[in-house]
DNA sequence: TAATAATGTTAGCAGCGTAAACATAGTATA
DNA sequence: TATACTATGTTTACGCTGCTAACATTATTA
């Protein structure tokens, strides 16, 4: 065992994300991250700043792979309009918010301070921007200000529904949560083309 | 200085309700509440089982608020028709969760696990009745099939927007907040009677 | 009045985030 | 190559936390 462990900054942080996702950011020690990697205790304070700055980057990462989830969505070969498109992003951001509960619960948490984390913050906005590109499309010439609305109203939308879908899903479900998700499937796509016609 | 307080337990609950408020309920510990009510540090022990229990509590006078002041908005004597009442709660529902942001925080929070408290997810549910009334007036006639996906739709939405504007605000506005509630009501009203359109 | 239940205190455990002092290894400069 | 410097690790320790156990006091009830 050397001395120098070489690349403990990445290991510390993909730790943090799997015992995220396991426990919850709040169940989740700065200590039990280093033991997991054999590293002592203090070993995490040469490369975070405190035990916050560690989970901002556990949430950035969590940004970032919604962004990718949503581009990838739209990106499918089969998919061509744009309303179709919007379906599938937001089946994809239910997807990953149900999915990753926990992890998405600390992008959501108020433990983070987002304007301490620029970079944090940039991840956010990354996924945010995707939506706005799809309304974009789905409402072309549309004005700067009614776009903004619509995204808001769009985004609050899907995040509320992440909260109350969980609290909905049988919590016996358990492991087996894709069952869930695909019986949530179609009534999520009936229910977000009634909003497109709100 | 008696040996028994007398009225502990309230105490407990309003001194918990007052410094969740001002700290979060992330940096709020059960000894502060304790010396707060100028007792020793177990005495909460022989109220609640947990510190859990004890913010449960905090949470349920949260929904418990929250419900008054949905109710309150639509009886005022001038607001008549459904769509009025409508907006009224939304904006009260908005109004609450700006101005008691830490408190709506933990009432939203997964540390506690509303499941192990009956008393909360009811406290919950009676907002959300509040809702699910005022939609069966607007819309009168409604399966209850769409109606739950109004609901789902707009509890989704002002939740959301709740965590968009308390984003978006700006954080040098401070204790002012009230100023800052005032510029966005406006927008929430026409915000709203847009959805409605939807 | 005596037994019991309710409600308080004191002492102490293990776990936490974090700071300070020190140890070791890798890197740049002479 | 020797030497200084920087990066990255360990050890130790502090104060705070939630919580338990054992004990003290008061209120209630038989």
């Amino acid at each position: 065992m050397k001395y120098h462990h070489g690349n403990l900054k990445e290991e510390l942080i993909s730790s943090a994300c799997i015992i995220c996702e396991a426990n919850g950011h709040d169940h989740m020690s700065l200590r039990s991250i280093a033991k997991e990697a054999n590293v002592s205790q203090t070993a995490p304070y040469r490369h975070f700043e405190t035990k916050e700055s560690l989970l901002a980057e556990v949430s950035k990462r969590g940004f970032e792979e919604l962004t990718d989830r949503m581009k990838l969505a739209i990106s499918k070969g089969n998919i061509k309009s744009a309303n179709d498109k919007f379906l599938e992003m937001g089946l994809a951001y239910l997807e990953f918010g149900l999915e990753k509960r926990k992890t998405y619960d600390l992008m959501h948490s108020p433990i983070i301070d987002k304007v301490q984390f620029p970079e944090l913050l940039n991840a956010a906005q990354g996924a945010f921007d995707e939506l706005v590109q799809i309304l974009k499309e789905l409402y072309p010439g549309i004005s700067e200000d009614a776009l903004g609305k619509k995204c808001i109203k769009f985004w609050a939308m899907m995040h509320g529904l992440v909260g109350l879908l969980d609290m909905k899903i049988d919590p016996d479900v358990g492991s087996n949560a894709g069952d869930a998700m695909s019986i949530v499937k179609e009534d999520f796509r009936s229910f977000l083309v009634e909003s497109l016609e709100f």
